[in-house]
DNA sequence: ACCTGAACACCGTTCAAGT
DNA sequence: ACCTGAACACCGTTCAAGT
């Protein structure tokens, strides 16, 4: 005990490791205080609340979504950037859902969207339909990658299932 | 106190009531049990635990949304169905992403789930294309409203980002 | 400015006991 | 069979105090 010279940054990266070892229940302020070597008031100044600890672990949630290599071929960039959403939401299932939680306006959350508008752009769409099939395609992959991982498929192959919504997808694009 | 012959359904009711009044987060074994006047120990056989609550409420979030009547043009009876869905988010914006938590095949989540089924049926929909297309159109209804009541959409207009989308729904199943 | 210690008002759940 | 009482092992957060 008595550390000094606690940060931000530091505090998010063991929330985040406490997370995807031990799910979103073992997060609280004490056990990631525990973690820090320090009390959980120590934590207040630094992420305000809990809330804020959880803000944290949406960034670090976006920022572990895949960005394609840009000289790719806009299809195959769309489809691995939906894959890479897909594997971070059976990654951390318990996670995932607090995506819906809060405006994907940071920096992390910048990055995935603006390779989705280049895509986009390249397939040919106008600049008002790219930012507004983005949104659609968004919603629909966490959405989607959402069902999947909390459960709402049940038994049924969501491998066909995201086939034939990919083959729908593909036809708007290419309309 | 020293209540008997307390039901699941009685519980689930207390435990509605307490969610659409004071928010998921006033929904306490302890919380509903004193609604009730008995002891949250009383709870435990009726609703095995906590999960039992929350699976209950789900129940309950099915039944809230509105079925279109049969008569009615499929087009509109979609259009009806999923304007309902959204309007059961936002009402339950923090109740509403527990249906990514459990897969859909309580009776409750059949009715919604049939209605949709018929409507696609009568758009001229392939029997196999049918189950598939429902599914993209619910997971994308419950990922839109799910965002639009979380927060992920931000500042920005809603109702145009659905229109676009419904747009383009309106496209596939006419193609 | 930054961290601690003690306290407050809560949680879900188990277990033995009562009727 | 059904409910209670007491207890256990936790929570997030406030507030005054220390350095």
């Amino acid at each position: 005990m008595g550390r000094r010279g606690l940060t931000r940054s530091e505090i998010i990266d063991a929330t985040w490791d406490l997370a995807a070892q031990r799910g979103l229940a073992a997060v609280t302020m004490r056990s990631v205080a525990e973690q820090l070597d320090v009390t959980p008031m120590a934590l207040y100044r630094h992420i305000g609340d809990k809330q804020g600890l959880l803000d944290g672990l949406v960034e670090r949630l976006h920022g572990e979504i895949p960005i394609p290599d840009a000289a790719l071929p806009w299809r195959e960039r769309l489809t691995l950037l939906a894959g890479g959403i897909r594997a971070v939401a059976r990654k951390h299932p318990d996670l995932f859902p607090l995506l819906f939680h809060r405006p994907a306006v940071t920096p992390a959350a910048q990055r995935p969207r603006e390779t989705a508008y280049a895509a986009l752009r390249e397939a040919g769409l106008a600049e008002d339909d790219v930012v507004r099939a983005e949104r659609l395609l968004s919603t629909f992959i966490l959405g989607f990658a959402a069902s999947e991982a909390g459960g709402r498929f049940g038994r049924l192959d969501a491998e066909a299932e995201y086939a034939y919504a990919a083959g729908l997808i593909e036809m708007i694009l290419t309309k």
